[in-house]
DNA sequence: CTAATCTAAGAAAGCGCTTTCCCATATGAA
DNA sequence: TTCATATGGGAAAGCGCTTTCTTAGATTAG
């Protein structure tokens, strides 16, 4: 069943029956035109005589008419829709991500659906799955479990645009941030600060950006002359708790550490926990920075210094790059995003 | 007519759609049988040869046929998506309610399209008028500044569920939080700790929330022997800035204060910082509640007492009363919900 | 002035399903 | 055996559009 569409404006007379849709024959009919003639002025890629057109657009005026997007989706093979995998629905960044992606698609008169991937394979493949049962149009993902040769295949079926990871044969695909210069910039800054006895909680070392972000760490700490193996680091995995064990044990097993490096904001947030609840006083005793800023970093005590990931802004970039792979849009694509330390007052110089 | 044999692969828009999907001629000629009958074992409604539902079955199979759902709702006029209008997509509090109601929904086979409202009229219209446009089945709304009469008026043309509202005519569809008694909550737990001198920064006048929410902060303070004019109450409006502007003026009006309640998180939030900022220490110079529960409130520091709001329940009541009412299911409803207090460290006792 | 060419409207064939209507066959009663 | 009644499969008519094909009429060329 088909539903008018209601006006909301406080004038808004409802004059017609809900449940009577008019359909293009009749504006057609009311138009004396035929039916082509109505899907051309509606489509405007053909030319159409000026004085039919008018007499068309008035038909639609009066009839209040709305064309199907069903029945469109049918004829021309296109749903107008499309699909956007996340790992979570309930938190900041990937709140930001789909805030980005919506509001870039609906202003090009597109709908996202949304599905969740719960950071695993299996979660993720049923998302895509059930996307690609609504027949949408193209797909953006941020996949975290999906491997490279599954994404490339997928690609061939429908245009997909891969958010936070580069796959090789597939970089025009691919928005990315460049996690391994986060990385390093977190080391630098600490560095800079004065500290020597820097420790490192790292992401899982499944997923790529974690390895990364770890990687530019150490590349800015060797940089600084320090040795590869004597650096010190927890293998994390993103989560809040696991920020908690990680500065348990780092700070267990070298307590002269001055400076804690975190590969994400969550971590960071766990790991500062335990400092206050333990009378560690931050940032005098112990610097801490995080990775991402997300939405809450400004709200732990003290603000959290951390790398920032401008998720919204590749949100955003996927969502251009697909306007442009499958709507036919001209738009400006850049695939690697640069991260930027965001100073507060979770970190301070050495003393 | 005639069914053509073969699904002609046009030069896709897509760029790389090589697949022909069967249909569900191919899949009837396949299996020996008519097309109507393909289409009995698809939908099971009624009964089917068991010989031949094998048949059918073992073509689907064999064909991996999938059913066009653009094509089934232009037959039966139902496109098997409920709109979903929140106000904003990047806070944990909507992304609750939107992982609940899509996680429902997503196990009935229904997918949501979101829009976001911005808390102001225009923009809900708008989303609404969207969701409209795509044809959803039904809606599930989270207005905050649409009219009641328009609501009763849009329920008329298509079924909504009404979620943290009350519309008298409309209660069956209204999901809501019982937001006088989480107010009263508050003023009972403050009172209950010894607190007297108690200020409370109130939520927008305009929303029905913020009006209860104060109402039975009110009624708490009352029943307590405090009179309704003499009680210290700030008009904010929800957002942290707000907070801060409010424990300003409350504290630079009533210096003895020793306890305020807030109508939302956000508003604790931005008075909790604030007040740390003028080296008042939390709770022991000031108690601070706020209101809803939001996921970062136990990353505040002290961590925050507040009145738990399950908008993730209410979403997912919302999501099966659409199931109830537009597809077909059974399922139990509850309109109204109760708030909790949860403590944390944020309050305590007047020494 | 006629023939060739162009333009734009109309007719109709899909797109892939659902569902109504009709009828063949099976079943049961007489 | 015969007639009435279930049962369930097949034919075909939509659902509301887009797009190809056709053709009438306008325009230009010779």
């Amino acid at each position: 069943r088909r539903y008018k569409l209601v006006t909301l404006s406080t004038e808004s007379i409802s004059g017609g029956d809900a449940f009577n849709m008019p359909n293009i024959y009749e504006v057609a009919k009311l138009a004396g035109v035929s039916l082509s003639t109505v899907s051309r002025v509606l489509n405007g890629k053909t030319s159409v005589n000026p004085a039919f057109r008018k007499k068309v657009e008035k038909a639609m005026a009066e009839l209040n008419y709305r064309p199907s997007n069903v029945a469109r989706s049918l004829a021309n093979k296109r749903t107008n829709s499309v699909g956007l995998l996340i790992a979570e629905l309930n938190t900041p960044f990937f709140g930001e991500m789909m805030k980005a992606v919506e509001s870039t698609l609906r202003a090009a008169n597109k709908h996202v659906i949304i599905t969740v991937g719960h950071h695993e394979l299996q979660a993720e493949q049923e998302g895509i799955e059930f996307l690609i049962s609504r027949e949408c149009d193209a797909l953006i993902l941020y996949s975290e479990a999906i491997p490279d040769t599954d994404l490339i295949e997928l690609n061939n079926k429908l245009p997909i645009s891969v958010v936070n990871r580069l796959i090789p044969s597939l970089e025009d695909a691919c928005i990315y941030l460049d996690n391994e210069a986060g990385g390093y910039l977190s080391a630098r800054h600490l560095l800079d600060l004065g500290h020597s006895k820097i420790g490192y909680i790292a992401g899982p070392d499944s997923r790529g950006d974690a390895r990364l972000r770890m990687q530019g760490f150490v590349r800015g700490m060797t940089e600084a002359g320090y040795k590869e193996k004597d650096l010190i680091i927890y293998p994390g995995d993103y989560t809040e708790k696991s920020g908690i064990a990680g500065i348990k044990e780092l700070l267990n097993t070298h307590p002269t550490l001055t400076a804690i490096s975190c590969a994400n904001d969550w971590m960071a947030s766990g790991a500062m926990s335990w400092a206050r609840e333990h009378n560690i006083r931050l940032p005098d005793d112990l610097s801490v920075i995080g990775f991402d800023n997300i939405l809450f970093a400004h709200h732990l005590y003290p603000k959290l210094t951390t790398i920032r990931n401008p998720i919204d802004l590749m949100g955003k970039m996927a969502a251009n790059y697909i306007l442009n792979n499958v709507y036919e849009q001209k738009r400006q694509i850049e695939n690697i995003f640069q991260p930027k330390l965001v100073e507060r007052h979770s970190t301070s110089p050495l003393i």
